[in-house]
RNA sequence: GCGGAUGUGGCGUAAUUGGUAGCCGCGCCAGACUUAGGAUCUGGUGUCGAAAGACGUAUGGGUUCGAGUCCCUUCAUCCGCACCA
């Protein structure tokens, strides 16, 4: 008889849950220390073995420092808002409450199998009013908040009407959409109207008409970092641009402080490299080129090279730009009009196939060189951004290769000014060399030159040092219905937000979930839609990363009625010490949730600046599909090492149908599919193998590998185990099966150190010899070392060492095997219990204490030195630890292995590092 | 194109700081026990070689007494960004 895992587990789990042994709360008398994992969106499909990964590597991070001491708070949630439930119910009528209720059931069910240390009275579910409250509450204080760029902060709106009563705009530095000007005094003088207009263009949230993403299939408009080369990410459907109304949120604002923070914070530098491009920030000048013979115009660009000035030979705009029809002479007047109307008739996709293609016109103008005086022509073409600085550049083909491209294909004049380069051949676009055909900066280096011609523009009054950032602001709207619904009613045109008071705004019944091809709401559907007084709500709701900004705040205090969470809570728990998710939040969820938690800092909510200390990405677990060949055009297939005599093509095979070896049942495979029931199969030595690739795992794809039925074989722990052992967490590697009876195997035998051969618990009250005792120290010091830089996988192998070890000693001693049992109660919680009660001791083990490393029983006086002969290691010697380096050396050149390597000469030299290596050089 | 990461047996991987390459596990081979084995246990298993030994961490070079580890070159794979001025 073995370990009964399955009872055993049970067992424990319920015991967890009855006695709330995860339950935390505010301890003073203990450190905090926070384990998040990114919530996960409830999907139909359920978890499939890579989704775990991450929950179980923080869970053991959880349990680990329990042992340590601390008091952990270790949360689970559900982001339960999104589109996926939304067209499921425009599919099907379901309401998205329902299917959402039941993928959590499901969820939950599978996650509560697994053994974690989940605090499941703290569970937050976004779409549940009790959540969104607080969602919508963050959106008021973002309406009524400005960023002020003087003190590096948000302030709230009243200090920034203040100002403008006082002073107007004079002495104002803030983050706005347009800079205008208010004259001192002028400010009581406009209309409540013309007051909400201007206030508009400062507030943190605010409204905007804006080019956006809009997915005419799924009916609403999508986040930049939720459209990926043209498609939507999620379903893969087209996207066009489009101008609408739009509520955004100004994390421009925050774009310095978004980028700085990343210097504080302990996440992988290419994850914090993904958020430095995403923010883009560059350097440069912005500068003003007057427009040859029309005193009233003017063209600003921003350049990262205004050293390359004296080479700017040409200007271009984009086709959007507003100044081109004034910048239009007569003459051009058709060819422009057709090259920009032909420029934005073609959608995005077009546009970025066809990158490569050179095309544009002569607007007829030419714009003055501010510093040189000379006139240059203005050009319009497609290559430059109506959306990045200020939609026009000045082209210096010499040192940019897109302009050195474009000066080409129209002839235009290519003029170096810096050195080092062959620009007959291609440009030259290093950021070294010294400045040539350019007046008083002649003779300088790049730098100095940026520096000094930034001087003189600014002198002139030109132009001036500028930092330009890609982050866009983000679009908070969406045109759909399962999403939070904005506080926000209209009067007289005008947004307002809703009393707090009147916060929950629930989400309303609608008779149907289909949104409008135009861009109306499903939310225009619902039956009296206004606030108390009858003015009309906002019909627009929340995109998905609202509910997901602030998450792990309210899991401090989840069940406030009266704050987003109390400030002893916050006070206490302070900030995420490990996050552990996928990298495909790296752009949306990561940026997003800093700069949410940047706002409540400066409005005095959150106490830290950064949220996520130290964050780590779990790898994707691929799944590995199994292929059987079909001779093309026939109802037949053809074995693994045939495959090559015919022509066909791959077809995925249910991965269960497969056994180890790659052999297909093929019984089991004519039932699998109707289809199939006659097919043909070419076998080989009797035998029909499959191939096998590495891809996504996924439904379609027949390669889904579900943890319930790896539990339900081999049970929770060795599952656990098993997760670990296959590698890094953060490495992304194929599922594969195979190698979990190794691990199940290690389990049992752990469980044979404590019991006889007629499973009879047998355990040893004796005193534990020093060998017993240097390989549990070893074990402590090992296992300690490795949780605490997240190398899992090789503490898993460490207790198998360990166990093998003692499994050689025939060790039984309790003294021994209760500390083992600490150690491994992280990975292995269930077994663990079940040993630790039979053990004697009183559970539950996550409330032991974790072995303290004793050095004293791992200190060796002997070594083996490992001899190598020019490198190569040819024997060893065992020598006293403590004997010096001339010894050591005598006795290695005097010992009978060393004289077959030793030439007749003498050894050259001798190098001797103690307790390490001792190396001959011959 | 730019940026980041990775490359080690048949496979997943290991190797604190430059110091014994291949730990642990899978698979495979042989053996023991067994009516049986897809259970369990024992031994073996980088490549070539009968052995001695030689070779060996994607490639080529370098630094060093000594390199999987540091530097340079090339190649491959994955991820992110991509006309960002």
């Amino acid at each position: 008889m073995d370990y009964q895992f399955n009872d055993v587990e049970k067992k424990w789990r319920k015991y967890w849950s009855d006695h709330k042994t995860f339950k935390v709360g505010i301890d003073n008398n203990k450190p905090k220390f926070y384990v998040l994992d990114m919530f996960p969106y409830p999907s139909g499909a359920g978890l499939h073995v890579g989704h775990p990964l991450g929950y179980i590597a923080s869970d053991i991070y959880a349990r680990y420092k329990r042992l340590k001491g601390y008091n952990v708070l270790h949360p689970m949630g559900f982001d339960a808002y999104g589109l996926p439930a939304e067209q499921y119910a425009i599919q099907t009528g379901q309401h998205p409450a329902v299917t959402t209720a039941n993928n959590i059931a499901r969820y939950r069910e599978q996650l509560d199998q697994m053994g974690f240390t989940y605090d499941w009275d703290r569970e937050v579910r976004t779409c549940d009013p009790d959540y969104y409250h607080w969602t919508q509450w963050t959106f008021i204080q973002l309406f009524k908040s400005w960023y002020n760029r003087k003190t590096q902060q948000a302030e709230r709106i009243e200090s920034l009407v203040t100002h403008l009563e006082a002073y107007g705009t004079e002495g104002l530095d803030a983050a706005c959409s347009l800079e205008q000007t208010l004259p001192p005094g002028t400010w009581s003088r406009l209309t409540e109207a013309e007051q909400q207009d201007f206030l508009m263009n400062y507030r943190l949230a605010y409204l905007s008409d804006t080019m956006v993403n809009w997915c005419p299939e799924l009916g609403t408009v999508l986040a930049n970092d939720e459209v990926r080369e043209g498609y939507s990410v999620r379903g893969g459907h087209p996207v066009e641009r489009k101008l609408m109304k739009q509520w955004l949120l100004r994390i421009t604002a925050y774009a310095e402080r978004l980028l700085s923070g990343l210097d504080q914070v302990d996440w992988s530098d290419s994850l914090k490299e993904m958020q430095r491009n995403w923010i883009g920030k560059s350097e440069g000048a912005s500068v003003v080129f007057p427009v040859h013979e029309q005193e009233a115009l003017q063209l600003e660009v921003f350049t990262t090279r205004p050293d390359t000035i004296f080479g700017a030979t040409f200007m271009v705009v984009a086709p959007e730009h507003e100044l081109l029809p004034l910048l239009t002479t007569p003459g051009q007047q058709n060819t422009v009009e057709a090259y920009v109307s032909q420029a934005k008739n073609r959608s995005e996709r077009e546009r970025m196939a066809e990158v490569k293609k050179i095309s544009g016109e002569f607007t007829g103008s030419y714009a003055i060189n501010p510093l040189s005086g000379e006139k240059i022509p203005v050009w319009v073409a497609d290559y430059v951004l109506a959306g990045y600085g200020t939609g026009a550049i000045m082209a210096v083909p010499a040192h940019d290769s897109r302009d050195y491209a474009f000066a080409r294909h129209f002839g235009l004049t290519i003029r170096e000014v810096v050195s080092g380069g062959d620009i007959s051949v291609e440009s030259y676009d290093a950021k070294e060399g010294t400045l040539v055909n350019s007046d008083f900066i002649n003779g300088l280096g790049v730098k100095e030159a940026v520096r000094a011609v930034i001087s003189r523009l600014e002198e002139t009054g030109q132009g001036r040092g500028t930092v330009n950032y890609r982050l866009r602001d983000a679009i908070f709207s969406r045109q759909r219905y399962w999403g939070e619904p904005f506080p926000v009613y209209y009067k007289d045109g005008l947004p307002y937000t809703l009393d707090e008071g009147e916060l929950p705004l629930l989400l309303p019944d609608i008779d149907s979930f289909q949104p409008g091809r135009s861009g109306e709401a499903p939310l225009t559907r619902a039956k009296n839609w206004t606030n108390k007084e009858g003015y009309p709500l906002e019909t627009n709701t929340m995109p998905g990363f609202a509910g997901s900004s602030g998450y792990y705040l309210r899991y401090m205090d989840p069940d406030n009625k009266q704050e987003y969470f109390s400030k002893e809570a916050v006070q206490y728990w302070q900030d995420v010490d490990l996050y552990i998710g996928g990298a495909e939040h790296a752009t949306g969820h990561l940026i997003y949730a800093r700069f949410w938690n940047k706002f409540l800092f400066d409005s005095g909510h959150s106490v830290k600046d950064e949220p996520f200390r130290k964050l780590v990405n779990q790898g994707m677990i691929q799944g590995r599909s199994s292929i059987a060949y079909q001779v093309k055009g026939k109802n037949e297939f053809v074995s693994f090492g045939l495959k090559d005599q015919y022509d066909t093509i791959p077809v995925n095979v249910d991965i269960r149908l497969v056994n180890q070896a790659g052999e297909l049942d093929i019984e089991a495979f004519r039932n699998w599919r109707p289809d199939y029931t006659d097919a043909g199969m070419i076998l080989e030595d009797g035998k029909f193998l499959c191939g096998h690739e590495t891809e996504k795992m996924s439904k379609s794809l027949h390669n889904v590998v579900n943890p319930d039925e790896l539990i339900e074989k081999y049970g929770a722990d060795t599952f656990r185990l098993y997760e670990m052992f296959l590698g890094p967490i953060e490495q992304s590697k194929p599922w594969d099966t195979n190698g979990i009876e190794g691990v199940f195997r290690f389990i049992k035998k752990l469980w044979k150190l404590f019991h006889d051969q007629q499973n009879q618990l047998s355990l040893s009250p004796d005193a534990p010899t020093p060998a017993e005792l240097k390989v549990l120290h070893r074990t402590i010091r090992k296992v300690e070392e490795d949780i605490e830089r997240l190398s899992l996988n090789t503490v898993v192998s460490t207790f198998m060492i360990c166990v093998n070890e003692l499994s050689d000693l025939k060790c039984n001693k309790s003294a021994i095997l209760s500390d083992l049992i600490v150690l491994i109660s992280p990975f292995a919680p269930h077994i663990a219990e079940e040993l630790w009660e039979m053990t004697g001791h009183r559970p539950s083990v996550a409330n032991a204490a974790f072995p303290v490393f004793n050095p004293g029983y791992v200190r060796e006086s002997v070594f083996e030195y490992p001899v190598s002969f020019n490198g190569k290691m040819r024997f060893r010697i065992a020598l006293p630890l403590d004997a010096g380096i001339r010894d050591v050396e005598s006795a290695v050149l005097a010992s009978p292995e060393a004289q077959k390597w030793i030439p007749p000469g003498g050894p050259r030299k001798v190098i001797v590092v103690p307790g390490k290596i001792v190396n001959v050089v011959v």
